[in-house]
Parts: structure tokens; C-alpha cells; sequence
DNA sequence: CTGTTAGCGCTTTCAG
DNA sequence: CTGAAAGCGCTAACAG
């Protein structure tokens, strides 16, 4: 009874170690630890006495760290973004694709490390433990990281990030799916289309697209999707959002709407961008009479969006300006998020597997912790399935 | 040039250490760990050949299981929810939080290992390596998990979690939020109000709250915001939400409204739950007549939500049926997420410092592990504004 | 079946 | 200013 540790808990008293339970049990510390990890025989009565020892003293396991050091691994796996925390998981594909992850790393599997921001300071994967990481959703503002990561031995998957030595990816078909809306589009009738981009790089600068800025486009979803539009509508203007979110699909749209799509960018209807300011249907009612040449019908008859949420945000910007969807203005999303009541349409999108996608990844972090040696695994794509919902209408001429 | 560092990046050679980078440099490792951490003092050329070296080998920093080990900290902090990941942050009003938490640990602070789902598995916090954790939004199903973190001499932060000894409280008053909410539909001349709950423990299940399972309810802010209410409201009837969800909002609502809280919980204008089926508005057109008493105007003229997201749920469930809001129902949500366009009301309800409330929980955080043997402070509460919209009209009688 | 021994990679006294 | 040595707590070989 010499030791204090029948009193009351929350003590001040250091953590109880391993070596506290052996020698209580009076057994070393190796006979301790294989009966603590099962991962040896011992005799019933050993056993017996080491686990009451434990139970008693109220061990808490193993400490994490030692075992960690020890054992080469820390069951811990990073999920590494870009952008803040906030602004990351906003937008529910990306939970939906961290909810995949977790399930993909199974029940007993290794726990999730949030480390956002790493476009704006590398240094921070340094400065954890993890045995892998996942890069999720990034842009080339990741590759400074990457290079940390990989001085640190450490497989790393992408999630939509860009292709890389080393990195097992798992894709999305973005360029097909966009192209595959455009083309619904087209087939119903629209030439004037528009676009809501998600951001094109790290850096979350919102306005108009220009050929230039589309030119330099880093960020990969972005531009796969951009590409699969420009296959079927290789002219029409665009605008960038600043995220991915009803507001900024919201802005977006009220500038595509309200025509200031003009600045360098070619213009509705083939208007060369010669200073004539093409002005929407409800802005300011005169002035549609400047143009150099025909019918100068600016508006476009259907909207692009990037993503589900930019979509919802151009539907109220339409919605409010008088048009009606899908009547005056057609209008797409993309990712399929269950929306979940936020609209009362039935959005037409490209549905991704999301999960699906998660899940490969925590399948591809195990895989590659089973067997480090293994070289990076091909890319695995995933596809994205047409929902034709009721946002989208026969163009009226 | 024995070595074949310079070689290709990406090779099998296991990670470089310390100790390559000191004999590189031709010092000793306790030199060379000064120097690499700025923690000591060196003469320039030594300092400069220390880091040569570690450029040179490409040395990714001291290996942060090491580090931990001796250190005895690991630069993490566990955030620890009872539900699944993909429910605990499906609410904005978590994420923001979270978000919170982050700044409030600051830019070279401690990363955050998510641990979700504790109340199914409270084993799960005794393989990761943390420093301190914090709770967030648990009910009592999370007591287990606590006993196995107090083991673990790590400091406790609870964030609107339950109250117990050494964990440092940060709290919202939801008792005197729903209450003044509750007030001001009486002071509107509402009598006949409903309520949507949040899910009253860990068991996600909905259904009417009965006077049974309202006492037995053990999620912290559930249980207050209910108090609240029952301040001014002591008898109205509810209906338990399945999450913080638009959709359950929508499912609750569409229960109350077609007035199928009548199993055991008191039901509208005081009729005694005596077999009396009581028919919301919409539902059948007749039944009306069969009450016991005065005047059976069974539907509620005011439905208290206790989050924005079953408000939301609320609105849609009452528009669906023909009801105006605020005109002939009025609904008050709890939370005050910026509701970003996801619908059209500008909802009535309380606002709560989400993001201040997490900042709050990183600085405690902070101060816990700058000084490890203070008690645990006292409560932090936090306060919530009410945001008069237009989603709460006067009664009509 | 159990004990002894040797580290995992790093930081931190303490001497020189 | 630098080096030698100790050890964080644990596990994995290898003996007994």
C-alpha cells in the first residue's frame, strides 16, 4: 500500500506507465506489454494478474507516442488542403468525400489529422506525426508540401490533385462530365451560355474570366471542367467565383447577368469586345441599341455552374432579376450534393460518387501502409452520371 | 561520396536522420539539433555547415514521433465528437467552431486529429498521440471516452459539452436564448406553439417528445434550449428531430403540423390526450369536431426550432402545406448561421459567437498546456443576441 | 512461457 | 561554444 494510486483520480500524479503495471503485477515489462497487446501467449494466471494490475492503477494504455516511435508508425493520416478549414470543408463534397475517407480507413483503422492552409504555410506537415497523406482537392499551391512529404517517406494519395511522382491519384472524370452537360445543353438548343468557374488556383480572386487567366488555370477540377465546357462551347464567356458557395455563385451569376462579361473576354452573340457594353435584360432597360451588329441579345439562355452550390447561388440571382428557370434561363450544377431542401428545384448536375472516391483513398492509404515498398499505384477514375432534373429547358428562340 | 543522397528523390533509402545530417557536418548530434532548432547558440561556421548538410541530404526535420516522445507533447489536439463525422459538421454552425478552434490555437499551434464517433467506440482516443482534447457538442455518451482521457492525464476542454470535474466549460446560454425566443412569441400573442428538438442524446431517434423522454434527455444544449422554452411555454407539444438537419426539420415539422403529437405528450389547446386524433388544417378537412373542449384549433400558430437548419425544415414543411410564413405560422430558428441564400426568410432567431466560442476553446487549450497543473478554470459562457426577422408575426386569433 | 537486452530518433542536461 | 551521455515509454528479438 505504499503507492497512491487507490485515491482519487485527476490527480496531479504522472501517467501511469507500463512499467508501473508490470511491476505491480510482478512481472517485466515485456510479459506486461505481450499480455496488454495480446500479441503473446501467457499463462492465465499472468495474464490474470497483469490485467488486474492494470485495472486497478488504471493504466490508459499504451502512451501513443513511445509505441509510435517504437512500432516506425503513428496510425495517424493527414488530410492536407489548401484553402482554411472553413472555406475547405463548406461545401458538402468535401465532407462527403472525408466521410468516404474515414469509412475507407475502416473501424479500428488509422484517425484523420486535419492540416489546412498548406498552401500558405508548407512547413506545417512537418511538424506532425502521420504515416500518410491525403491531398485533397488542391491546386499546384500544393507542391512545396508535397516536396516536404515526400523527404519524409510518406505515401501520398491525391484526391483531384495534381498528378504527380509518386502520388497514387484518384480522379474524377471531369472533363467528360463537363462536357457531357454542355452538350445536353446544346442539344437543346443554347448557344448563349455562360459560366460560373470554381476558383482557378490558390489564389481566390473572383471576375471575369479572361483567356488569359483560363490559360493559367491551376487549380485541376477547375480546369478539366473548363476544358470538357470548351469542347462543345469553345467561346462562351465566364465568370470565377470566389468559392464554392451560394454567395459566390450568387455574384457571379448577377455579374454574367447584368453583362459585365465584356472585359477582354469574347462577348454574347459574337460582340467583338469593342468598349460596347452589353447590358442585361433587366439592368437598366436602355442601351441594347449600341451594338456593331446584329440582333444584340446579350443575356445567355443558359448558365454553367461548377458546382451545385455555385448553381443555387445563380438560380437566385436569375430569380431575382425577373428570369424564370429553366423557362428564361437554364442553369447546371455540378457534384450532385443531395440538396437536401435548400431549393425548391430539382437541379440538373453531373453526380459524383463522392464517398466512392473517399473510400478509395483510405483503401489506397492502407495499401500502400501494408506495403511501403510497392510503387505508387495507377490513377483510378471515377465517373459522374447525368441527372437531368428541371433546371435545364429547350432554349426559346 | 560514399553516400547516394544526391540520387533521385522518391528512393527506397529509409528517411534521413539527425544523425546523418551531424556526421555530414562533421558535429555531434546535440550540435547539430541546436542548431537545426535555433535553440542554442553556434558559431556561424558551424551553424552554416549544419545546414548545408541538412540541405544537402534533404533532411525533413527532426521525425515528429521522436520529438513527441521526448518532449513529452505531441503538437495535437484531438476534437471529439459522440456522432459519425459526416452528422457532427453537416451543421455550418459546427464548422465554425472548428474554425474558431483553429485561430484560437494560432498559426504555429497544435494541428487537430479528428475523433469521431466516440460514444460508439470510446477506445479510439487511447491510440492517438494528443496533448489535449476537446469535446465538442457531446452528450453524456461521451462519459466513457472522458474516464479514458482523465487516465490519460490529458487536459479536457468541453464545448457545450456535459459539465464534469477537470473539464474546462465553455458554454452558450441556451436556457435563457430559448426562452427569450419562447418570449417573444408570447409577446406576440402566440399560445399555441410548437417545438422541434435537437436529438435529445446519442440515439438519433425522432419521434414526439413525450414528458418521459423529454426528462431523460442528456445532450446539454438540447436539454437547455428546452428548459428555456418551458419557461414560457410549459405545456407545448413537440417533435424530436432525427439531426440538425433541413430534412429533419422538414419530416418533424410535417408530423407536428398534421398533428400526430398526440401520443402521451399534451396536445394543443389543452385537449387531454383522450384518444382525440387532432387534424392539422391541411390534412383531411374533417375531424375537427370530435374534442372534448372549446374551440380545437389544433395547428400551432408558432413553431419553435431549436437549430436554423430544422427551421429551414419548418418553413418548407409549412409553405408545402399552403401556410404563409410569418403570416399564418411564425418560426423561430436557434444558431444563427448566415443562412447564405438558402432561403428567402430572413429567419427570426437566436445568434450565437460560434467562432468566438471556438477561439475560446483553443486559447483554453493554450493555457492548459502552458501550465499543466492549474485547475481547470471556470465556465466560459457565451451569450446569444436575438435577431428579430421576418419569419415571426403577430398571432391571429 | 517469461526475462533480458537493445534500441526507435531525438533533446537536454552537464562537463569540458 | 561543442561533445558525451542519458533517457522519453515502449516493443521486438533473442535467450533462458
Amino acid at each position: 500500500m505504499s503507492d497512491s494510486a487507490t485515491g482519487g483520480p485527476g490527480g496531479r500524479d504522472p501517467r501511469i506507465r507500463l512499467s508501473d503495471v508490470a511491476a505491480r503485477a510482478g512481472v517485466s515489462n515485456s510479459t506486461a506489454s505481450l499480455v496488454l497487446n495480446g500479441s503473446g501467449p501467457a499463462s492465465a494466471s499472468t495474464r490474470q494478474r497483469v490485467l488486474d494490475a492494470a485495472a486497478k492503477l488504471g493504466y490508459a494504455g499504451p502512451d501513443p507516442r513511445a509505441r509510435g516511435l517504437r512500432q516506425g508508425r503513428s496510425g495517424i493520416v493527414a488530410v492536407v488542403t489548401e484553402d482554411a478549414l472553413g472555406d475547405a470543408f463548406r461545401d458538402p463534397i468535401n465532407l462527403a468525400q472525408l466521410d468516404g475517407l474515414a469509412d475507407g480507413l475502416g473501424d479500428g483503422g488509422p484517425s484523420l489529422l486535419i492540416i489546412p492552409g498548406a498552401a500558405d504555410d508548407p512547413a506545417r506537415v512537418s511538424s506532425s506525426p502521420f504515416d500518410a497523406a491525403v491531398l485533397v482537392g488542391c491546386g499546384v499551391g500544393i507542391l512545396d508540401t508535397l516536396e516536404l512529404l515526400r523527404r519524409r517517406r510518406v505515401p501520398v494519395i491525391g484526391l483531384e490533385a495534381p498528378h504527380a511522382d509518386g502520388v497514387a491519384a484518384i480522379d474524377l472524370d471531369n472533363v467528360e462530365g463537363a462536357r457531357a452537360l454542355a452538350e445536353h445543353l446544346r442539344e437543346l438548343g443554347h448557344h448563349r451560355v455562360g459560366i460560373v468557374t470554381l476558383p482557378l488556383g490558390s489564389r481566390r480572386t473572383s471576375g471575369p474570366l479572361t483567356p488569359g487567366l483560363e490559360a493559367a488555370a491551376t487549380a485541376p477540377s477547375t480546369r478539366e471542367r473548363l476544358d470538357g465546357v470548351r469542347q462543345v462551347f469553345p467561346d462562351a464567356p465566364g465568370w470565377i467565383a470566389s468559392a464554392s458557395s451560394i454567395a459566390a455563385g450568387y455574384e457571379a451569376a448577377a455579374a454574367l447577368l447584368d453583362g459585365r462579361a465584356d472585359d477582354g473576354s469574347v462577348g454574347f452573340a459574337g460582340v467583338e469586345s469593342s468598349g460596347v457594353r452589353v447590358v442585361g435584360a433587366e439592368s437598366s432597360g436602355a442601351g441594347a441599341g449600341a451594338g456593331s451588329g446584329s440582333a444584340v441579345s446579350a443575356r445567355p439562355t443558359a448558365i454553367l455552374a461548377q458546382s451545385d452550390l455555385i448553381a443555387i447561388g445563380v438560380i437566385r440571382a436569375a430569380e431575382e432579376r425577373g428570369l424564370r428557370v429553366p423557362d428564361d434561363l437554364s442553369v447546371t450544377g455540378f457534384d450532385g450534393i443531395r440538396v437536401d431542401g435548400l431549393t425548391d428545384h430539382d437541379l440538373t448536375t453531373m453526380v459524383q460518387p463522392a464517398r466512392a472516391k473517399g473510400e478509395a483513398a483510405g483503401r489506397a492509404v492502407l495499401a500502400a501502409l501494408a506495403d511501403p515498398d510497392a510503387p505508387a499505384p495507377d490513377p483510378v477514375l471515377f465517373r459522374t452520371t447525368l441527372h437531368r432534373g428541371a433546371t435545364t429547358a429547350r432554349a426559346r428562340v
